[in-house]
DNA sequence: ATCCCTATGGTCTGTTTCGGATGGTGCCGA
DNA sequence: TCGGCACCATCCGAAACAGACCATAGGGAT
């Protein structure tokens, strides 16, 4: 067999097959956007094609809707299943980049004058504060699950971030 | 005019080229690697071909070294100049995505046991307790520049991101 | 002087991602 | 019954990506 190698939108597909059911796509990306959508977006059409490719593989296999629409539906299989425990089973130490336009344009701040740098503060803190309030509104009591406990990483995410802008905005730094 | 679009890695070049003055890809490539590359990697084939595509549209012009190797290098030009300003003036407001592995485990973890998502967060809050070493030995005193400055912002992502790893190695979510 | 070795420096390619443009289609209300 | 819209799906060009692979200058050993 070819080295088939599964990225994360695979491992994604099948832990919602896994977690929901057999879903369609189109259920696939709606509770993608609710959820996991909120700190990694993945293009829609990933999640067309991303199934399709995983059937190839016997990851995944597909069915019709038997009325309406005759959508497709996937839903995981015993090697889609294993394939999943295997990887969520190696506790990746890898770690992401940040990847910010805001930081990066920071990086280049000395090239403007501290005006500029302030008003990137000033948008990036009000930016990531609204952010903020949005995660903190979703959920009530503490996580009742893994997958909710994810929010966490966000809201600690934000605060930091607003916090760091802050101090840029309070604080510009000035080559002496 | 074609809408050629400039991306984070164009601006990147034309703001290495502001900043160090004319370069090669090579010395690009350095460059990145020991200061913006710690929150954003760019692979270094585009730090090659990426000067090619903006030379085409006026943005960077290339010369070629005397003697030796007669590497190209590249300067930016007066366009290119309020390129890169006009993108450095626009504060952005826009958020990146965390687009963490780790906490895409997590995300799943409830498909796993408890004994699965400690070992997680025991390797990911390691991961980021040794990435927050690593920059606190970067500068001793205060910032000196907006360019140091960024690193404020990856330190506050490791110390949170170790903490909420700690929290969760702690305080396992458990479905009740 | 020559030749080899290795740091340094550069190119190329197949795959995946991205994100939006575009194109169907079932269903409900008038 | 038919028109419109929300729902659903596919496609495509342009980049990003990772990394394999190649080239060469210049120093050191002989």
């Amino acid at each position: 067999m070819s080295t088939y190698s599964l990225t994360p939108t695979s491992y994604l597909v099948l832990g919602c097959l896994a977690s929901a059911g057999p879903s369609t796509p189109y259920e696939l990306k709606q509770a993608v956007a609710e959820s996991v959508g909120y700190f990694w977006s993945f293009p829609h059409s990933q999640l067309y094609s991303e199934p399709a490719r995983m059937t190839a593989a016997g990851l995944v296999q597909e069915e019709r809707e038997e009325g309406g629409r005759r959508r497709r539906v996937f839903s995981i299989t015993a090697v889609g299943r294993a394939a999943l425990d295997d990887w969520l089973t190696q506790p990746t130490a890898g770690l992401p980049d940040i990847r910010d336009v805001g930081l990066l344009k920071l990086f280049f701040g000395d090239l403007v004058g501290p005006d500029e740098v302030n008003a990137l503060a000033v948008a990036q803190r009000g930016a990531h504060e609204e952010r903020l309030k949005l995660y903190e509104g979703l959920f009530s009591g503490p996580p009742q699950s893994a997958a909710e406990s994810t929010i966490g990483l966000g809201i600690a995410w934000e605060r930091a971030a607003a916090a760091f802008w802050a101090s840029i905005a309070e604080n510009p730094p000035k080559p002496t």
